[in-house]
Order: structure tokens, then C-alpha cells, then sequence
DNA sequence: TAACTTACCGAAAACGTTTTCGTGTTGAAA
DNA sequence: TTTCAACACGAAAACGTTTTCGGTAAGTTA
């Protein structure tokens, strides 16, 4: 069991100094090619990497970038790791994933641990319970401390940093529209509560449709579900009570629910009842009917997030401490509706 | 923007030494109670937090632990690191994800990039790639280095480890046992190539179960599947083919896609054809039919290959280079069988 | 008064790098 | 022989901690 060899034991071994032995490896001119040349090949026959850490420490940058997310059992925000992944790595970057659990104060101990010099920026996604308190004091923290966070999906206007969310808005309209446009009249809609930043436009631009259609807008058609366990009476109420053409879900677990009691009430889909579902995961490819579903494209948000976080780390390198006025910048991912069994 | 202050800074502010302040901060009796309170004072004021990096340097150890994984958009594998960071954070670890997409040279890649210092310890599963070449010299290579490792669910034998598994191969006999307990004959086997070692496992586990019912064994009946995408035709094969009593799926996809198709040849599930499939996650309970399977509870796993791994970190603080024998050892965790509307 | 505690604090080493600067040796030019 | 450049290398600082050791002043005891 040898332990990782150090510049120190080389030079040791080798009878020069640390300074050689750190020039030779890195090819210095100053060198001569005798030295540098039976260093390289001490070196390489005990299998010498640099330590990252003392690296971390000389050069005041870790090459890691934190992620805080709410959960990770979740497709959406495994895809945006993944894409997240990708791009770290093709730049040299490692990624820590720290989990909040919806929890405001696991996502202000998180933020807290790693702010103190273990990541180069944070890519995070608020907690629902953040959301909730409006409560936003540790990443204005971090980000006085010079940090760079780039914010994706679960938002707030309150911060002013780099973010990158879906047109949430206009993707629920999208939807709307070509569910209005076959003919649905009767569209309800079951959603989140309002404090989750996503929710909130989804109905606005549920809302939106409707009017710009001239239909009617009925409050009785938009169900709120607070928790996924017991929404099955409510769905089910929903769609006995409210002759109802069509559903628009915010996510997929909601749209398998409705589609399960709606095969529970005698009713078929698409023929008596067409559903569009948030969030294109597994379940919509795997469940019978298929789901119609707008895509979010986690990888591609994950990706970009990831892309402005890096920019704007290794930018911050030769900015310094000119404090010319930063300008941040919200990206939009497109989304796109994927026409499966459950529309016609 | 104000950076984090260090103590250098506090020291020269309140011209005091450095070890002065240290010694304040950690509440060393060497220090009188007046510049004690003043410095504490002083450094709540700046918010003053130790630099991880510094401490990791001069501790020798991160509180970081490594994880590398084939995948994480993938239920299994997300619901594990779930497991491991509940640990790991309660024990103020952080976890560093990387990600092999069941590639042997990402893994490589990833594994030495890790090793520099950068974590404790590693909690791996294998890429197929690395099954398939049988190659594992990264992991023996970290090993040698002192730094410990714990495998989970696609491990080797021929490394010698900390290891959690589940009994692929018990849990595998146990679904077939309930299969033929309900009188099915004819049972079939969707399984991958044998290099995937739970793969090789769970048909053992189909092979003798078979024989100790003294029923049968056709080779035609188990089939073999190398990627998702073009499965649909061997599958609907198999269905149409073999008057099937019941088949036994290695994992979610595997099942759906085969109620799928048997849907299609109009075959009715259960009442025609009896599913179990392995990996119980989100498929499964919001397929229709739901499917019934054997659950590998990713929680448990992760849970148990965190406090494995923190247990091996923090002996060998005290251990030091005693190098009295290490003995490891292979958990196993007991799978579940999760009866749905997939089996009659 | 001399010797000895005790209380309080600072210098410095250590962790593993990189880099700047200084220094000694060599050979060639003047 | 003197001067100077080129060459090859080492010392030391720096990153931010913690900890050991040593030292100074005051107070206590003989």
C-alpha cells in the first residue's frame, strides 16, 4: 500500500529541489534536458499527478461546480444533471450534487458548506419551501462573495443573476391551443399550488388561451393538487362532475393519474377525454395510451445552464476586480409539443 | 462584492497573530477571554468560515466522497445516490457525482481525476463496457493507493472489496417460485448479455428454479437483448411464437414493452400471460397494467454502501499503517416481490 | 531577591503545489 | 585576466489552515 508520491519525495529521491522536479515536469526551459528528462521518467514509473487540492488552494479555483437541486429520484432533474455532466467534463469541471429535499433549510446549510471555497459557481434549482418563504438571503450571500450562480426552472425574479428556465408561459398556451384547435371546449387544467414559480405561468398561460379563444373561463376547472398521494378523489370529482373535452396536466405523474380514473369512470382516451401532460418523461413513453407531452429537454437546459456558469467563471479570471456593471442574461429553452396516444 | 475574509486578514486587523486568532476561534484556554470575545466578534461580524479547501490540504482528508455511476437518468441509479447522500450528509460528507455512460475510458478518466486528492473514498458500479473487458486495473490502482472502495450492484469478483448487492440470483428464483406456484409451465426469459453480471445472476437464478420444479428448460425461451431500441421484434416473437404461460423480465423496459406487444397480438396481461419484472420504479406503478416486481430498494443500497465506505474512511484514521489484515464484506440487500395487476 | 509558575501570545512548520527571484558556474568575448 | 551572458538550479513565498513549541511578562513561593 504505497501512498500517492509527492513532488517532495521526488525530489528527495532524485536529490534536487522541489522547484526542479515541479519545472521539469512541466517542461521548463529552465531545465536541462539531463534533469528534466530522468524527472519525467521518475515521475512516470511511480505514477505522479499533481494533488488537486493543493492545486485548488495555489491557484484559489477548484474546477468543480455545485449543483443544488430539490430532489434527484426525478427524470426532469436527472436529464438537466446529465446535460450539466456533459459540459463540465468537456471542460475539465467535476460536479457535487447537494439535495435540498424541498427543504429551505437543507438548501441554505448546502449553499453554506460548499460556498466555502470547495466550487468555482452554483447551479441551483429552488426548493418548494423557498419558494413558499420568498426567502432568498443565501444566494445573495454567495453571490456578494463573488460567486456566480446560474439559476434554472425553479426561479425568482428577486434575484438579478444568469438563469435559464422553459417559456413556461407560452408552452402551456402552445398546448392549449392545439387542444382548442381540434375542437376541445371544455379544458381543465390540474396544477401545483401557486408559490411553485412553474405553476404559476403554466396557468397564466392556460389563462391566456382561453381568452384570446373566446372561451369560457371557469375556476372550477383548475385543480390545485398540494400533494400527489391523495389527488385521485379530487381528479376523480374533476372529471365526473364537469363534462370535460380535455386536460391539461402540469406534470406526468398527474396525467397518468387522470388517465387511470378516467379508464376507472368508463371514459377513453383520447376519444372521451384528451390529455397533455408538462414534463416528457419515461411514463408518457411507457404508459398505455402514450402520453402528448410538452418537452422541457432537461440535457439541453442543464447543458446551457452549465455553458453560462463555466463563461462566466473563467470570464471573472481576467475581469478581476474591475467592477464594470455584470450583465446577466435569462436563456429560454425552446420546448416542443410531442404528439403521442393520448391526443387526437 | 466583498471576497471571504481569511484569517490573515482578521490577524492583521486586529493586530493580533494568526494562531492568535485561530486559537480564539476554536476556543483554546490559551487565550485570554478579552481578545477570545474580540476576535469571535470580529469574525461573526465578516462571517468568517474556514476554507474547506485549506482544511482538506492540511487534514489529508475531504469529507467528499466519490460516486461513479454508468447513469443517472435512470431510476435505479438515482434513487441509490439518493441513498448515499442522506448518509453521507449526515455525517457532513458531500458526494461528487461523475458519470461513466457505460463507457471503460469515462470511468478510467473519472476515477483518476477523483483520485488526486480530490475525495475520500469511491462508491462505484461498473460500466458495461468495464464488465465486458473484464478490466480493472483503475479500481485496483485507487485501491493500492490506500484509498477505499465500495462496489455496488454491478460489481466483479475479481476484485476484492467492500461490496452491496442483492441476491440477483435468490431474488430471481423467488419470482419464478411464484410463478410456478400459480401454475404457469411455460415461462420465458427476457434478459441482456451475460457480461452484465446481474444479468448472468438473474438467469441463473430462471434456470434453477426451473430444475428444481423439474419443468423444463428451453433455450429458446430465454432472450437475450443488446439494446432497447429494436427489442420490439424479437419480443413479439417470443409472444407469438411460444404459447407462454409467464415471463420474467430483467428489467422495467423489458416488461412494458412486452405488455405492450402482447397487447397487440391480443393477448390479455394477466389473464393470458403473467409479467414480473426486475427494478421496481416508476414504470411499474403507472404502467396499466401496474407490473408486479422484484424491488431492489436503490435507498437501502445506497444507504448501506455510504455507511460502509464512511465506516472503512474514519478506521483508517486510527489504523494509520498497521497493516493488519483488512477484512472485507459483500451486503446484501433483500429484495422485495411487489405484487401488482401484472400477475394473476 | 532569586527561582519558579502561570497566563498569554507569536513564530514557524506542515499539507502540496507553482512561480519569482536570486545565485553560482561555465564559457566566451573583450 | 576581467566582464558578461547564458545556463542550471535552489530558496522562498504564496494559497489558508492548525498545532507545536518557545518566549515574555506577571505573579507566587522560598
Amino acid at each position: 500500500m504505497k501512498r500517492k508520491v509527492t513532488l517532495k519525495q521526488i525530489a528527495k529521491e532524485l536529490d534536487v529541489s522541489i522547484s526542479t522536479v515541479s519545472k521539469s515536469l512541466r517542461d521548463s526551459s529552465e531545465i536541462s534536458e539531463d534533469t528534466r528528462l530522468k524527472v519525467q521518467a521518475f515521475a512516470k514509473l511511480y505514477n505522479y499527478k499533481p494533488n488537486n487540492i493543493a492545486l485548488s488552494l495555489k491557484n484559489q479555483r477548484t474546477k468543480t461546480i455545485g449543483i443544488i437541486i430539490p430532489e434527484i429520484v426525478h427524470h426532469f432533474f436527472a436529464t438537466v444533471i446529465s446535460g450539466i455532466e456533459q459540459i463540465a467534463n468537456e471542460n475539465g469541471y467535476t460536479v457535487i450534487v447537494c439535495l435540498s429535499n424541498e427543504s429551505f433549510t437543507k438548501e441554505v446549510i448546502n449553499m453554506e458548506m460548499l460556498a466555502n471555497g470547495s466550487i468555482d459557481g452554483f447551479i441551483i434549482s429552488l426548493s418548494k419551501e423557498t419558494q413558499f418563504k420568498g426567502d432568498f438571503h443565501h444566494i445573495t450571500e454567495v453571490m456578494n462573495q463573488g460567486m456566480p450562480v446560474v439559476m434554472f426552472d425553479r426561479i425568482t425574479n428577486e434575484i438579478y443573476c444568469d438563469k435559464v428556465i422553459i417559456d413556461d408561459k407560452h408552452a402551456a398556451y402552445d398546448a392549449m391551443q392545439m387542444l382548442i384547435d381540434k375542437g376541445k371546449k371544455k379544458i381543465a387544467l390540474v396544477t401545483t399550488e401557486d408559490y411553485v414559480s412553474v405553476g404559476k405561468l403554466r396557468t397564466d398561460g392556460y389563462t391566456k388561451a382561453l381568452l384570446d379563444n373566446d372561451l369560457l373561463f371557469d375556476d372550477k376547472l383548475i385543480i390545485k393538487i398540494e400533494d400527489i398521494e391523495n389527488c385521485e378523489i379530487k381528479i376523480g370529482k374533476l372529471i365526473e362532475d364537469k363534462a370535460i373535452d380535455a386536460i391539461l396536466a402540469v406534470n406526468e405523474l398527474f396525467a397518468v393519474t387522470i388517465i387511470k380514473m378516467a379508464s376507472k369512470k368508463g371514459l377513453k382516451v383520447p376519444e372521451d377525454l384528451s390529455v397533455i401532460a408538462f414534463t416528457d418523461g419515461i411514463i408518457s413513453q411507457y404508459s398505455t395510451p402514450t402520453i402528448t407531452t410538452v418537452s422541457q429537454n432537461g440535457i439541453k437546459m442543464g447543458q446551457k445552464a452549465a455553458k453560462m456558469l463555466i463563461e462566466r467563471i473563467e470570464l471573472e479570471d481576467y475581469d478581476d476586480d474591475e467592477e464594470h456593471v455584470q450583465h446577466y442574461k435569462t436563456e429560454i429553452i425552446e420546448t416542443q409539443l410531442i404528439l403521442r396516444e393520448s391526443t387526437n
